[in-house]
Formats: structure tokens, sequence, C-alpha cells
DNA sequence: GCAATTAACTTCAGTTGTCAAAGTAAATTT
DNA sequence: AAATTTACTTTGACAACTGAAGTTAATTGC
């Protein structure tokens, strides 16, 4: 132990002690910036409730706000008569809100089988969709492109608005994806590795772009919009075509110390198990992912299943002869199910979260989410003194992954505009 | 989707988005503080650096360290003539370190068959050690208590100091421990549940003291005084009675959302697997841990295993006779080998660190780290543009642990020397 | 040996961000 | 109509920090 680190201090002296940080942490945010997301975050509220909720006094407030207002992000909202406020007794809050007009973001989900896009403005209101069926076949950058392209054409016909007015994007997609430097090491939906994508697309469409992991977008999704707002820590796990995950923590999504990690599919729940499509044995996503029941399908079904053409149909007919009593598709679900207690169980021991939440096309099969395989993870805990942690079954489409996508975007023309 | 979330806002006006976060964050810490704490890290450093390093004013350094000067928390070093400096062109740089004498602090670690404490300076400096072995039962609080009063004496005398002198302790113990509130829900050490341990040494000693899980303490020692101090992401892992682990986020123990994750030894790694002593099923401590080799030992060796009274004994039987050539007892160090390396490869899956530190007693028998167990670790990654994970082996002993329970002590006197 | 140079450190005026307290405004209660 | 309550604004003061100028102490080059 006490390595010498060289290149600090003084060469004769002491060793010294304690981590050595880096520069100045880049903490908190500006006041200014924070006040505008609480606003933001709450839709509309007062300069006092502003000031209780974040501590601060009502003169900085006042000045902060009156600067926002100024510069065009905030606006007072004229009281009507005689409405909200209940114990109406002294002088009457004046509500603000952000100028949510002028400045859009798209938010994209790619996937297998279609692509999705949402249209939001400022404060994160949707204003449109779209969706773009494709081919479930590996494409080239190039073809990625033009149906991105095609997809927020249509996306900006039915709102009635020029991609020119359009701030930043954001772009969730399957695969490894490195959010910091925009690059696509490995993809399901490209056919070649290490790709540029957020610089591929800045260069095509002249807007500013930033990429991520399709899990981290829904994961943004529940942040921004949905259940884990009121959270400061909770694990989202979905399964669909692989099994992902994305985590909050203490309010903000971690991505794995190098942008690289909660990759829950590829933890391995089984010494020389069952085969994962990455190659290893006993993945987790190897007894979960669509790929891993519709190979047992094949199985289970005997002849029936050579007719199907997807595995989304063979899953569907899997699913259908399990409520019908077949015995041997039954164990298919029940398994699987077991195996997602295990790794649910594995994510409590390991990151202890106030919430799990479930999510994902795969979700509709309940045998998933049945109360033995809930009690089951319960009974895979360590129970002692351990809170228990709750489970929600969030079974979204592609669109609300797609509106995830959008907070990337919006939180990046956030800290363009008041940085 | 799109819950509502109530007590915020308006009720008429939208829902607004983004997350809803609590107070001032708490963030960063006072300018002052982190002069110190820099400072300290250092060993010795002019302030010129400290200005550098920290990104603000030399006129802020030179007020803020007279200030902690005055009060007698830093001090200048005199020049030596013609020392250190090298390229010395320009006014030499002053070396200031931080006042070490007067502040003591003891770390402890609680363990099975021995007690063990250090006794550090304020500069984190180790002034004496002690060690009390122990008997191998569970005790009740009033023993703990009396045991750790005799250790400390026993510390104390042979640095010729009181024990008022002693401004705090740290305490690492196995088990789960509540670092917030100092309770301990559940520890091998003990025979009742739910120990106020915090209060009660508080109220014993009369000090300020500070408990932890032994894995913790272990990270914490890599932090403050070990291979960690440079890195700002790492994991330890630990394999001895139980296996623990410890994680750094951003230069910060992470000790799950709830104060109780990181059970890395109770993930679960075969699903109706070999039992555990937590009583569940599968757990990866059920194939590596002390108890695990023991009951399998037992097997191995025959007749010869019914003589042996500790496991730890039994152990390093099995040991030799691996060595030896005795083919059973090889299998099972393999097969421990290869379950490390299933867990090595779920840790890095998840956290994507930098560096795995590997760390306990059983790290002596290096079946446990032999080339294939890192090789197969490795494989057992998603290479796609994944940066290998560095994993080292500090195999320290006992007195390790304890000092890094002193940084729990050191960093909890410094808040409040200088909050 | 002496000026020039270099770098560390100090001093100090000025900016910025924030607060506390006092003052103003707009409603309800009595 | 006065008192009360709550929201918001204004203001002076303060504390933290910076940037620029000044001071100190060493080396380098002539």
């Amino acid at each position: 132990m006490y390595d010498e680190i060289t290149g600090i201090g003084f060469e004769g002296g002491p060793a010294g002690c304690g981590p050595l940080l880096p520069g100045p942490g880049a903490g908190t945010k500006p006041l200014r910036q924070q006040v505008f997301e609480h606003i933001r975050a709450a839709g509309r509220t007062a300069r006092a409730d502003v000031a209780r909720a974040l501590g601060i006094s009502a003169g900085s407030v006042t000045t902060l706000t009156s600067d926002l207002i100024a510069v065009g992000l905030l606006r007072e909202i004229v009281a009507e008569p005689r409405e909200a406020r209940d114990s109406g007794r002294g002088r009457p809050p004046v509500a603000l809100e952000v100028v949510h007009e002028g400045r859009l973001v798209i938010g994209i989900k790619l996937s297998d089988e279609r692509h999705s896009a949402v249209l939001t403005d400022f404060a994160g209101n949707q204003l449109a969709d779209a969706t773009l069926p494709t081919v479930p076949i590996r494409k080239t950058l190039a073809q990625i492109l033009d149906e991105m392209d095609e997809l927020m054409q249509a996306l900006t016909a039915s709102a009635s608005v020029s991609i020119r007015d359009v701030s930043a994007v954001g772009i969730g997609m399957p695969g490894l994806v490195d959010h910091d430097t925009g690059t696509v090491p490995w993809s399901p939906l490209l056919a070649d590795r290490d790709i540029g994508l957020k610089a591929a697309c800045e260069a095509r469409f002249g807007l500013t772009v930033h990429v991520d992991n399709d899990a981290n977008v829904l994961t943004l999704a529940e942040l921004w919009f949905g259940a884990g707002r009121a959270l400061s820590d909770f694990a989202v796990v979905t399964i669909e075509q692989g099994v992902g995950m994305g985590l909050v923590l203490n309010n903000r999504l971690f991505r794995g110390t190098r942008g690289m990690g909660l990759e829950l599919g590829h933890t391995k729940v089984h010494l020389d198990g069952a085969l994962c499509r990455c190659g290893q044995r006993g993945c987790l996503e190897a007894y979960l992912a669509d790929y891993a029941l519709a190979r047992e399908a094949s199985t289970a079904l005997g002849r029936n299943a050579r007719n199907m053409q997807s595995p989304q149909a063979l899953l569907e007919t899997l699913f259908d002869e399990a409520k019908a009593g077949n015995h041997a598709a039954r164990t298919i679900f029940r398994r699987a199910g077991r195996y997602l207690s295990l790794g649910l169980s594995n994510v409590i021991q390991l990151f202890d979260p106030e919430l799990i939440i479930l999510s994902g096309e795969r979700m509709r099969y309940d045998y998933l989410y049945a109360d033995e395989v809930l009690a089951e993870m319960r009974s895979l805990m360590l129970a002692d003194g351990r809170v228990p942690c709750k489970v929600e079954i969030h079974a979204w489409g592609d669109l609300v992954w797609a509106r995830g996508a959008t907070a990337l975007a919006l939180s990046a023309v956030t800290d363009a505009v008041l940085g």
C-alpha cells in the first residue's frame, strides 16, 4: 500500500491522505438555471414558492426571475379571477411559467421494426409525433440518416413547423452508445462498428444532436415526465429485444463511471449457461429476451413454429398457448419469470433503489410479472433490515421512449441558453 | 404515464417536466475546506499549486490560507536551503502542510478472530496500532464495547496519549450497517439485531463515533491512503468470511441509494444454487466465501478434515493439498476462481469502473487470481468498444482496514472543524 | 556584481451574488 | 374601515472571489 502518488506536492514531504480531487467539481448549476428549471419542473409556480423550495431569499428570486423575464425565458401569468389558490389570504401569488414557444426539440427512438419521433416545446409539451415502419435488418449509416430524415420531415410537417425552428435533437437507440462522444461502438441496427452518429447527424441536419442508449432515454422519460420525477433514485429495467437498464442516482442519470455500464442483460446468472447473442454463455438476456423465448418456443410448439416468420408472431402464439394451458409454453414463461426475479433481486442487492420500473414491449406478457415473480424477487433479497423496494410496471410504447429522448435535447438546450 | 405530481405549482397549469429537485443540493464544500483538504491530500504543497489545482485566484488562496494558518490548522514549512525544487527559477514556493498534532483519531476494524485499531494524527499519519485476539462467537453489545475499550486502552497506551485527546473514532465491521444512523440491523459478530452501536459507543466513550460496513472502510482505505487516491471511480471486492464490495463514484464512497447496497456477495449467480449462510440459494458468496470452500474441503480431504477445528486451518490444508496436486482440492479452488471471475465481470457490466481492487485474507490463495481467472473475467465482459478494466490484488491485513476506518473519523472531524 | 527575468506571494479596489430588513401591494378577516 | 396575512420589491450591507498592480526572492546572463 501507500503508493507514492507523484506530480503533486513537495518531494520530501509527507505522502498526504484523502482523495486527490480534480478541479472545482463543477458541482452545482448557477442559481439562475436552478430557478428556471424549478419553474419548468413545477409547470407554473409563484416566486414565493421558488424561494421556499430552493431555500433562497425572496429578494434573490425577484432579481433572478425579472432577469429571466427580461430575456424572454419566463413570463407571468395574469391571475384569472378567483382561481386556484384555496385559502386565499394575503396577496395572491403571481404564477410564473417558462416561455415555451419558439424553442422546439425533437426526440427520436430508433428500433428494429419502427422508428418513432416526438416534437416538444421548451416546456416539454408534446406537440406532434410520428412513426416510420422499417425493416429489421442492419443498416448503413447513410440508410439510418435517410430514415431519420424522412421521420423528421413527417414530424415537422404534421405540426406545420420548419426543421429550422428546431433547436436540438435527442436520439435513443439500442446497443452500446457513448453519450459523451456521440459514437456508437456497436448497435444491432447498424451494419458497421464505431459509427460517429452524433457528428454525422449534426453535419447532415445542421442541428445539435445527442445520442444515448435506448434504456437511458426511457429512464429519462421517467425522470422528466413520469413516475421518477419525485424520486431521487430509481432503476428502470426493460425487456425487449435485449434486456436493458437505466439508473438514476441523486436525480441524475448514471451511465456507469466510463459511460458504458448498466449492461444488466449481460450480467451472468449461470456459469456455462444459455448462449447469448453477444457470444457469451449465461447472460441474463439469454433467458429473458425475445430470442431466448423464441428459440425455446419452436421446441414447445413443434411443427407449428416452422411457419412463423417473425419472433414477435412466435411469441404471441406462445403466449396464447400458455394461456390456453399448454404446459411446455407455460414452463418457458415460468422460467423467464424466475430469471427476471433473479435479475431484479441482483439490482436491489447492488443499488438498493427505492423503486424499480419494469418497462418494454415484453411486459405485456403478464407471466413475467405475476405475483409469484414479485414474491420470488422479494424472497431473493437479503431481508434483514432492508426497506422493501417497490416495483411498477410501465408497458408503454415507443413514443414514450422518444419523449425521453427529447429530455436529452431539452437539457442540452437549457444548458446552452442559461449557461 | 404522466402521473400528476401534486403539491407543487398551480392546479390548473401545465404539468411541467424535468426532475423535481429538492433543496439546494448541498453540493459543494466551502472553498476554505477544499483548500484545506487539498493541502492535506498533497501532503505539502505551495499556495500557487493550490490555486492552479482548484482553479481559483492566487489572491483567494492567500486569504484562505492565512486564515487557516491563523486558526492553527495549517502552517508554513521553512524552506530548507537548496532543497527539492528542481528548475528553481523565480521566487521559490513556500510549502504548506496541515498542523497534524493535537487532533487524533482512531480507526477500528472489528472481526471474527481479532479486532484491530489504528491511531492517526490529523494528517492521516499512523502513530500506533493494536490488535486484540478474540473468540469467534456472537457477542452482546456490552461484550463488544468491553473489547473495544480494551483495544483502545492498549492503543492509546502504546502511543502514550490519553483517550481524551482523541477527537473521533471510526469503526468498520462485517454485516449490514446503516452508516447514517449508526445502527447495525445485523452482523455476524453480534448476537442481537438492530443494535444502536454509534449511540452506545458515544455514550460509553464520550467520543464522536462513526460506524460503517467493513468493505466500505476498506474502500475508504484505498481512497484515502492507497491506489484509489488518484482515481475518481473504482470498485473494491473482498473475500473473507463473506464477499463484500465497496464502490467509489466521483471521488465519493457510494453506499447504495438508501445506504444498504453493494451486497455483491448476495447477488445470485445460479438459480436454485448452493446454499448461502443468508438462507438463500445461489448467492455468489455460497461459492466463494470461507465456509463455501470449507464445506467442500471436508469432502475432498476425507477423514483428515474431521480433526480440523477452525475453517481457517481447513482452508490452509486444502490449499497445501491443491499445491501438492490433489485433484479434488484443485477443482474446489478452480470453481471458486471461475465464480470470482463471473462476479467481477458482473461488476464491470454494471458499473464499468476503471479499476477493481481485490482484497481480503483469502486473496493469499493465488488460485483465486491466477491468470486464467483474470483471462476468464475479461472474456466474460462485452468486449465491443469497452475499455478494459484493470484489476489489482491488495491482500493486506486488518490494519489497513482499521486505517480506512480512521478516514471515517478524519472526514467527520474535518467537517466539524471547517464547517 | 548588477540588471533582467521569472515565479510566488500579497494587497487592494471592484464585481458579483446573496441576504435581511424595510417597504409596498393586494387580497381576506373582523 | 382597520387589522391581518401573504406576495413581491427595494435597498443597503456583507461576504466571496477576481484581476491587476505591487512586493519579494530566487536564478540567469552579461
